[in-house]
DNA sequence: TTTCCAGCAAGAACGATTCTCATTATATAC
DNA sequence: GTATATAATGAGAATCGTTCTTGCTGGAAA
């Protein structure tokens, strides 16, 4: 099985790392993740890829991939589980959902207003007595398409 | 039917706007989700209300209480929706969501980083062409409890 | 080649949420 | 104050996303 992309790389050697193989099923959907514009869930995995892998394997793809670091979960509206590349694999971001159809498209911004946010996110942590792993500023609104 | 507190008026005005009635369960759910440390979910507030009402009625009133504005969802792990009062009846704020538990505490900011918050919201929107209703900051780690 | 085990497919099971429908409570008209 | 219309309730069935179970498959290693 010989990797195409860089991504296909980065992607075998973490799983190898967790003695996991990087098979064409677990291909299939990091690549269609990595040419998406935000999360998916498993439903829209499996039209994206046109029900070329049963649902019951999306699902259990979807569950290894995350333990082994690859994928984040994004919990949206009707209890609807989507997943992305880590942000090791596409980088930090943020989320636009829109109230309407339920869309996540991701966003970056630049340093200057990241450090910002990081600042701010220190500051919460620490009066909290709370570890932070991760951060993402969600906006809710209303996308371009639903305006 | 007369209204305890300035909560329950404010709610009830809310709601009479709305022409929908703020029976006994409903105000059940309201005072049981002010007194909460965080958003709250259906089943969770069956147990804080030692099942006074029944579930569906909690899902059903719950769906009443976000349309009219009174309450605000928040999407959380495991498919689980759990519901807070809405910002303009508990004030704008942050959330620290633990990874292990999956609790949600609430958070409050100066306004100094606030602003700074806001003006990156606005860079985002602007540049993605969302139109912004609300934003909250969602901080993933490990809770005091669970460290 | 044979053995072995991770991965797979199909469907049953599960749990959160929503729906249905008959009953009860509340507001408004008379 | 009663009648009538409308809103809300409660109990349980139904739905839907997700997870589990079971037996099978295919590639890696000896």
């Amino acid at each position: 099985m010989t990797t195409s992309s860089g991504l296909d790389r980065e992607v075998e050697t973490r799983l190898a790392e967790h003695r996991i193989r990087y098979t064409s099923g677990r291909q299939i959907l990091v690549r269609a993740l990595a040419g998406a514009e935000g999360p998916l869930s498993a439903a829209e995995l499996h039209d994206e890829v046109s029900g070329a892998l049963p649902l019951s394997s999306i699902y259990r793809s979807l569950a290894v991939l995350e333990e082994a670091g690859v994928l984040a979960p994004h919990h949206g509206t009707k209890g609807l589980t989507r997943y992305e590349l880590a942000e090791w694999l596409k980088g930090h971001h943020h989320h636009l959902v829109c109230i309407d159809c339920g869309a996540v498209e991701d966003v970056t911004v630049n340093d200057h207003h990241e450090n910002q946010v990081d600042r701010v996110v220190n500051e919460i942590s620490s009066k909290a007595a709370f570890t932070a792993f991760n951060h993402a500023l969600e906006i809710e609104g209303r996308c371009a398409r639903c305006a």
